[in-house]
DNA sequence: ACAACAGTAGGACGACGTTCTACAAACGGG
DNA sequence: CCCGTTTGTAGAACGTCGTCCTACTGTTGT
């Protein structure tokens, strides 16, 4: 993967990011956010701990280029299904948000997880999260667009949608859901918003 | 508050248990979460750090105890309201339900901040937060008992607002509610699954 | 009154995020 | 082609965290 020579000299600054983002997000899947320590991940990534603070400025800073993927994640899967059916396009926009956050429920637990983002990096950080946001934007534009959909202002639809989902999503990783079948109660909840919607 | 004399010899342990859990209480609202260290609740309660340990067996233990006013807290919220009219009571409480979380952010994310919860007093901290979501089924049971709610599975049914609710409420804390009134968003949400389980 | 005990204060330990200090590798003008 | 400058590295060090250990002091049962 990464051919840097421990003990050799200078390595390649961006080999040295590269090494460091993947590094922590193996550190995030495998042990936790808890886990995720400056020298826990620059001895993973085999570089000092100071690598982390030349590239990334600080902790924070080197989680939000973690989160970033995490957003480009989540934003690839919600905009994953082009359905020309518009409420099948949602409906899919739907389960495939919930398979992304079961899929990487460490990482959805650091970009949602309700403690304050990291302020290194906010700017990009939040740049990704909008991104993930206006791809469900638009799926809601084109419902209104074809009739499918109730007309109104498309944030303020999506909004609402975004909120059960996100709702019932983390309730889920947080073994808040007390259902037997929680798939079953999730699909529940997407068609209980659209028809809501229509 | 606590008539605990800070230089004098020894304080009923119960005294002490109640301070150190008004001091944890006082230090969360007033500083954060991360502000809740061991030695920053037992400097502000007058008492030993060890007290801490002797009381609640870790930080955790503490924690939960602050949680469990937190869930009581939410509990009586969701209940306060009792109109006897079943869609007005399902509205008031989710109205209420915002409301204390806006009031108590930090609790609001203590408690579903999507950490693991601490384990030194889980089970009791379990039941705590149990008995704030049966208040909701029993609305929910209110409401299909007078035939205002759609039949179903009381649980279902109350896992679905849950969810709803819960999202729309941790996104407005975590300042990720993007439409100009919040309030007005969070309305159109509790119409939209009070309409929908009609 | 005195021994057994529960609970206290304060210091100590390892790990954390972060910073400081010193050194090694690449680069550009003579 | 050589050498000063610059860039990034490694490793030790600082303060704070959660937690534990040690010694001591009030309280309690007989």
């Amino acid at each position: 993967m990464t051919d840097v020579r421990p003990g050799a000299g200078r390595t390649p600054s961006r080999a040295v990011e590269q090494a460091l983002v993947d590094a922590a997000e193996r550190v995030l899947v495998r042990d936790g956010l808890g886990a995720v320590t400056v020298r826990a991940v620059a001895t993973e990534a085999g570089v000092a701990p100071m690598g982390v603070y030349n590239r990334f400025g600080s902790k924070d800073g080197l989680i939000a280029a973690v989160l970033v993927r995490g957003f480009d994640g989540l934003r690839a899967a919600v905009s994953e299904d082009d359905d020309p059916d518009p409420v099948a396009r949602l409906l899919a926009s739907g389960r495939n948000y919930r398979r992304f956050a079961l899929a990487h429920p460490q990482h959805y637990g650091a970009m949602f997880g309700g403690r304050p983002l990291p302020t290194e990096g906010a700017e990009e950080l939040l740049a990704h999260a909008t991104a993930a946001f206006e791809a469900l934007i638009d799926h809601v534009r084109y419902g209104m667009a074809r009739g499918a959909l109730r007309d109104g202002d498309p944030l303020e639809t999506a909004q609402l949608i975004w909120s059960s989902v996100h709702g019932a999503v983390g309730l889920e990783l947080g073994g808040a859901v007390l259902t037997p079948d929680p798939a079953a109660t999730y699909e529940s909840l997407l068609q209980l918003i659209v028809a809501g919607l229509r």
